[in-house]
DNA sequence: CTGTCCATGTAAGGCGTTACATGATTGT
DNA sequence: ACAATCATGTAACGCCTTACATGGACAG
């Protein structure tokens, strides 16, 4: 399971309530994992019974009280071992791309939608990712300058940023391309 | 749920049996869904009873009887309708790219295996796509002689090509640049 | 005679999603 | 007044994976 191993790297990192937790998912990790809040409070119970996490309460006058997560010497183990065994997942799992391999039981200028909202969730995307990259150096020109840790975290970025890139590229040609038959298919029907 | 669909979308070019529909998947369909057989199984008869298919059993000397499946008139609209809707789908798992994210926990020279491990899988399904592209037209340049359904498979298999060459090469600038890292330490503990 | 192909399924258990429940504090 | 933020959780339901069960035909 990827989602205890995730929480044990955030969890490396400083210590967090499942509602941090949470928020470090949105903000650090949306990149390569999404998950949500209930899921995350059964993950942190079942890796306490296996002794990967010590929970502390902490009391707060303003706001209810927390139960603050660390890392035990186990649970660094695990993360230590889960980094370093390649995972072998050869799942896909892509349906917009179902609905376009299988568009034609449709009319071909209903695809369109189809192309345009999935342009603009590819968007949506390289703009958080970018928002991100124009805040740290290029990891390819300064890595000599970085620590092992900051040039993995920014290749991972890198890896977003470039498939996404090439999604718009592909998302673009194939508008431009329907939206041509789209327009022939209207004159032919014309004349 | 998109696995009922794409098996609507697979009946609605054939009929056919959940053992070939299995095959079909990951035949046809491997570049954007996985699979398998029990899954198949059980889809088929909510699908049935959802009176989405109707089955026919088909008696067989040498093998054992097969029961076929085809759409309905319910399957067929339930198809059309699906692929018109876009799905708003953000829900993202790479979990390779977390233990890249969270790979200095390990030693550096660890995270070697993995990339390597990735690439490896990278390239096997770049293959997978070439080889079935080496047999079809270019889409972008005879799209004009081509049927609206083929255009459309055919830009399904151009996202897989284009993702995968991308993913190659980021791959393959990730393990230079991780090389370069341990090769340099290395020299600065012999000096 | 061992393994693969044909062909159908069930059972168990875990993962994931959505909705619900509670309740104080702070901002508009 | 209303919504959002902080903070924890439970319940229900469905999806997905893995393993198991059956049994004839045919190839090496």
């Amino acid at each position: 399971m990827s989602l205890y191993h995730l929480i044990l790297g955030l969890l490396n990192d400083e210590k967090l309530s499942g509602y941090d937790l949470n928020k470090k998912f949105d903000q650090a990790a949306r990149h390569f994992w999404t998950t949500d809040q209930s899921q995350i409070y059964r993950a942190l119970h079942k890796m306490l019974e296996r002794g990967w996490v010590d929970v502390e309460v902490v009391v707060q006058d303003d706001n209810p009280n927390k139960k603050v997560y660390s890392l035990t010497r186990d649970g660094r183990d695990e993360l230590r071992q889960w980094v370093t065994t390649p995972i072998l997942d050869d799942t896909v799992r892509e349906s917009w791309l179902g609905q376009i391999h299988f568009g034609a039981v449709a009319e071909i200028e209903q695809i369109l939608p189809l192309l345009n909202a999935n342009r603009d969730e590819i968007v949506r995307r390289l703009r958080d990712l970018e928002a991100i990259a124009s805040a740290v150096p290029d990891v390819y020109q300064y890595a000599d300058h970085m620590t092992d840790d900051q040039v993995l975290r920014l290749l991972t970025l890198e890896y977003g940023l470039a498939i996404h890139r090439t999604a718009l590229d592909w998302v673009d040609k194939a508008i431009a391309l329907i939206q041509r038959r789209v327009e022939q298919a209207q004159k032919q029907s014309e004349s």
